[in-house]
DNA sequence: AATCCTTGG
């Protein structure tokens, strides 16, 4: 052992994810090449020229100087429009799979619009996320070019915003956006064709429409209404079981990226965080310094320990080749620290990116050359028969795998390191699991039965768990949702709550807060709660921080604390909000967007008739109203110290975040539950135990729970 | 006593 890159003496304090050891090299395999997926083609024998530089979807780089028209004739999909525009005109529904590249997802819908398939409907195309949304239609919209800006011909519609007319013929949207449609008019009338982009992303929202959009052509069939097409667009590998399920014809289309040599292990690595490393040192002596290096790790702690490790293995005379600049990436980091991951560096310094998985479909980086591969991702999976959500590091499916190596081929031919041997790679589960079949289903279940359909008889193209559909239906029975938890008949009380885009639970709080006179505080929590944090907490700057949150502080816990700095922030001038935020560490992007959201609420109280009311500093009325929603998520403190959940009896903690961490209240509310190295609770408020029976006396009753000390 | 993958409405 090298006693120089023992970093347990250095800064580096976290025992977990310090570099004991010198990091010894790692012997690959190289395979030429890449052994890329099974490919079905197009009746078209003839074999596309893959053409050099591509143009991404979320990155639209005018390097060249064609013209639109030209890069659009440079695009693979273009070879293939006529024989795609016969198909899609012959068929009513049709599953398109497409590399990446290949001009699908900006071009098909064009070419059904300039062939006027679309009648005189619309043509929707759903994205798993809001930029692509956005960005695409913005793009298209030039495209088209009729003299019509956005919003024109060509539209987009996401939560908070919709750029649309009478005239939009082309409409981007999420997939949450059209299931929430679809919640108004379940034969979704206004449109045409309806396409299902990026399927083989599997979010819950893609997977639900797959099962509408279906439905809605078949009955709108039967009814001899204006007819529906369907285009599921794709880049699986796992073609049949959509084929099968569609009952369609699949067509393929080559895409245009770059070759990407892959690399294997020789032996299988332990320590995947020293190897990702020591393959970094070993491309960093050898390749120029102008080839950067993207790293996929799994969480923020470990990426910020290897960024620390590699920044001072650079620093060591020892160590041969150009400065080095490292940067961490993950989705919450503040935006200021996300936008350093697109800036150039200087010249003759190897930039380096250590990610999440982020940066596996979210975040796209151009002149990443080097992709080193640990295998290894954080998935969150649900546990239906204890409620508890767990975070668990595990092995990624070959599909990831193949999105991770090709994030080194987008701009030339490229290289991936896989921290992993070929046998290893070939156990991996092909996909990767459906989130509808590792999620809480309680906000499906509730959406499906306004559309009066049992989730258990829905057509889903991957059933979830029969325990998850069960304990979502018992929720919903317990909240007061449905009538009975076989018929699965709404209340007045459900259907109310199927109307907000929020976890029941949260909605319930909403549409009980009049009995408690708080609708204004219970907005405000849940809006802040439905999104991201809206406390920085910069690690280097945690007791000025620390000082500075007292302010804010509540005895009652972290909802209230959330409530007090939400109350100081709207005091706060509009124009003085921006270094009011700065000052108190507040993360302007996820209040902004918390004040958005609580003002979409407040309109859907409105409209289900639910009076304004304030609590003042009554927060007792808060604390109950919490209750009245989570009322499940109760712990009590137990002899031992540790804390107890009423309803499953599960040993938990209070999270480390939690303001009222390091006190031992008698009784808390927790928000949610998170099973990591220990089962934390967190976002919580302390309560009465006798407040239990008051508010939800039938569940004391048939839980047999204890109200008095 | 010691910390959190990622989207979406």
């Amino acid at each position: 052992m090298d006693s120089k890159y023992d970093l347990m003496s250095g800064k580096c304090s976290n025992s977990k994810f310090s570099l004991k050891f010198k990091p010894t090299p790692i012997v690959f395999h190289n395979k030429n090449g890449p052994p890329s997926p099974k490919k079905i083609k197009l009746n078209n024998s003839k074999a596309e020229i893959p053409i050099p530089n591509s143009n991404s979807n979320s990155n639209f780089g005018n390097k060249c100087k064609l013209s639109i028209q030209e890069q659009k004739r440079k695009l693979p999909v273009f070879q293939n429009r006529n024989k795609l525009l016969d198909l899609i005109k012959r068929h009513q529904t049709l599953i398109i799979l497409g590399e990446t590249g290949c001009g699908k997802t900006t071009q098909i819908p064009q070419y059904i619009y300039s062939a006027r398939l679309q009648n005189n409907g619309r043509i929707a195309v759903t994205q798993p996320r809001r930029v692509a949304a956005i960005s695409i239609a913005t793009r298209v919209s030039q495209e088209i070019g009729n003299g019509a800006g956005i919003g024109d011909t060509v539209g987009y519609l996401v939560r908070f915003e919709e750029v649309t007319s009478k005239n939009t013929k082309i409409l981007y949207l999420t997939d949450g956006m059209l299931l929430r449609e679809a919640i108004v008019d379940n034969l979704l009338m206004q449109y045409t064709v309806i396409i299902l982009d990026e399927a083989h992303e599997r979010t819950i929202h893609t997977d639900v429409l797959f099962g509408i959009v279906k439905n809605a052509q078949k009955v709108r069939d039967e009814r001899k209404l204006t007819p529906l097409k369907v285009i599921i667009m794709s880049a699986t590998m796992d073609v049949d079981h959509f084929s099968k399920y569609f009952e369609c014809k699949v067509v393929y289309l080559e895409g245009r990226t770059y070759p990407v040599n892959i690399f294997y292990t020789k032996a299988p690595q332990d320590d995947y965080q020293t190897a990702c490393v020591a393959t970094f040192f070993k491309i960093h002596r050898q390749a120029p310094a102008d080839e950067d290096v993207l790293i996929f790790l799994t969480g923020q702690e470990e990426i910020e320990a290897v960024v620390h490790q590699i920044r001072l293995l650079a620093k060591d005379p020892e160590v041969n080749g150009p400065p080095v600049r490292v940067y961490p990436l993950y989705a919450s980091q503040p935006s200021s620290q996300q936008i350093c991951v697109f800036q150039s560096v200087p010249e003759n310094t190897r930039k380096v990116i250590v990610s999440t998985n982020v940066a596996e479909t979210s975040i796209t980086i151009s002149g990443v050359k080097h992709v080193i591969d640990s295998g290894m991702v954080k998935v969150r999976s649900y546990h239906p028969t204890t409620g508890l959500d767990a975070l668990k590091v595990q092995r990624i499916s070959q599909e990831q795998a193949w999105q991770r190596t090709g994030r080194a081929g987008r701009v030339s031919e490229g290289n991936c390191y896989r921290i992993y041997t070929k046998f290893q790679f070939e156990c991996l589960q092909k996909s990767t699991m459906p989130e509808i079949e590792r999620c809480n289903l309680s906000t499906v279940v509730l959406q499906l039965l306004s559309l009066e359909i049992h989730a258990a008889h829905f057509d889903f193209m991957d059933k979830p768990p029969k325990e998850s559909v069960a304990s979502a239906f018992e929720q919903l029975n317990m909240l007061g949702a449905i009538e009975d938890v076989d018929s699965g008949k709404l209340t007045e009380l459900g259907t109310q709550m199927a109307l907000f885009p929020l976890d029941p639970r949260f909605s319930k709080i909403l549409l009980s807060a009049s009995n408690y006179g708080c609708l204004e505080e219970a907005l405000t929590i849940v809006a802040i709660l439905s999104g991201e944090s809206i406390f920085l907490n910069p690690p280097a700057k945690r007791d000025q921080v620390q000082a500075l949150r007292q302010k804010f502080y509540s005895a009652y816990g972290d909802h209230i604390m959330l409530l007090n700095a939400f109350r100081e922030y709207t005091n706060v001038s509009q124009n003085n909000r921006r270094s009011w935020c700065h000052e108190h560490y507040i993360n302007i992007r996820n209040i902004t967007y918390a004040r958005e959201v609580r003002a979409q609420l407040a309109d859907i109280c409105r409209k289900c008739q639910i009076p304004a009311s304030s609590c003042g500093s009554n927060m007792d009325q808060v604390r109950k109203c919490l209750l009245t929603g989570l009322f499940t998520n109760v712990a009590e403190l137990h002899r031992d110290r540790s804390y107890i959940t009423l309803d499953k009896r599960q040993i938990v903690s209070i999270h480390p975040s939690s303001c009222i961490h390091g006190q031992k209240p008698p009784y808390i509310l927790f928000t949610e539950v998170v099973q990591t190295s220990k089962c934390y609770l967190r976002s919580l408020t302390t309560i009465n135990v006798e407040w239990l029976l008051e508010i939800v006396p039938d569940y004391v009753r048939i839980r047999n729970i204890k109200c008095v000390d």
